[in-house]
DNA sequence: GAGGCGGAGATCGTATACAATATTGCCGTG
DNA sequence: CACGGCAATATTGTATACGATCTCCGCCTC
């Protein structure tokens, strides 16, 4: 059988999958604009799918619709990028120290494979893909908590943080998560509530801290970057 | 002008709006259907605009669409209503905190003037707008809070609780509310984040110790009322 | 009489046609 | 030469037509 070509039209959910992953990957970076007609195209689908699909994307924040004109890729703005960490300070702490009470053997092999990949793909210069791993990593941990509706909550979020590293992220190397990462992970192999928690609110500060939000980079990098996009 | 009629076709906003106000009134109950045509003819708009405004309740947890059977109002398990107010425990209470310490004079007349319209509704037997209104309130602090990120997420939460009020609340007084209400208030125009949050820790608690979730009227009361409607 | 099968009706899923709106490039004027 | 208005183009917004799928009811068979 012949799948290099599509059989089956995609669905939508599949289509804003795909979307969403790119956004994760930084192959499609905030400003972008995503044309309905392009990304139809692209999946071999009317408007009618694609536009399901963006609008699913601006629900989650990922897209900013505007009337008439399209949907592009957002620009969290600084106060945006804080107020998305501030969230996850609120959720992660508590979810992380929830997982660690529930996590199985073959949870932990998951999150140490992720660690593993995360590693290759950086090895190989695919820091794209890392970052979607690191991302993963949050929200199988969520997963792991048992919370499906935190688990949503958790991955809006994390789906916003790509975008907010793609926008102030300061320096390109992204060690110092590999570390926080193994850390928790052992701290679920051991089933030590306490110390999950605390790992991972530090983690998220060390997040932020990695960002440059201190400046308005808001306005002018905006508009900068939709110039040169 | 004559306003009687539509002058103008709303939204899909607009739309999503007003179901998501009448399901929050519990004026549609969990498990009735929403069909597009109907919907259509009500608003004054053809099937993709009501398509939009389902999509967007479905998003939000309110409504669960069923490939090729249609969408119908999410009635959510007893394991979902615990996540939901799972969720707000980790939310609502250090949100109560910044919000007691940003609260304005006009923000405590708003949460007053909320309080006293809810014992008007409660004093004129409109239970439906009394809940709605009990809901804002808690939406009202979110945004006192200035955190959009984390008001979204509480608003999604709040919906979903009338959702799970309709299905398993125990008693049909809601006294017990305006207490906790008019406490936090308190705390909030006393700046008192430490009190507020606790309050609201407190209120969050009360609120599922009303809810009868040991059993499963699950699949039992889920079938009988799906034949009943 | 009970159970299974088949067709009619209704509802949803998708694509497409048409209308509305924003953008862009051109042209005329100051 | 610069600026403002205007038409041409492209893109989105909406409605509707058509196809697919499910539901339901009657009928036939055992």
């Amino acid at each position: 059988m012949n799948d290099l070509s599509d059989t089956t039209p995609p669905t939508a959910e599949v289509i804003a999958s795909k979307l969403t992953e790119a956004v994760h990957e930084h192959r499609v970076l905030p400003g972008m604009k995503l044309s309905e007609d392009e990304v139809g195209d692209i999946f071999g689908v009317g408007r009618t799918v694609v536009r399901q699909a963006l609008r699913t994307l601006a629900h989650d924040g990922l897209l900013t619709i505007e009337r008439n004109r399209g949907a592009f890729v957002s620009k969290p703005t600084v106060r945006e990028a804080r107020e998305v960490f501030e969230a996850r300070a609120l959720l992660e702490p508590r979810t992380a120290r929830a997982a660690a009470e529930r996590a199985t053997p073959e949870d932990v092999a998951i999150l140490e494979r992720h660690i593993e990949d995360e590693h290759a793909a950086l090895a190989e210069g695919e820091a794209g893909r890392a970052l979607k791993l690191s991302g993963q990593f949050h929200i199988e941990i969520a997963r792991m908590a048992d919370q499906a509706t935190i688990e949503t909550f958790i991955r809006q979020l994390v789906s916003r943080s790509s975008l907010v590293i793609a926008l102030y992220w300061r320096r390109r190397n992204a060690l110092c998560e590999s570390h926080a990462h193994h850390a928790l992970v052992n701290a679920l192999k051991t089933r030590d509530g306490d110390t999950a928690e605390e790992l991972m609110k530090g983690h998220l500060l060390d997040l932020v801290s990695q960002l440059d939000l201190s400046p308005q980079p808001d306005k002018t990098l905006s508009l900068r970057d939709a110039l040169a996009g």
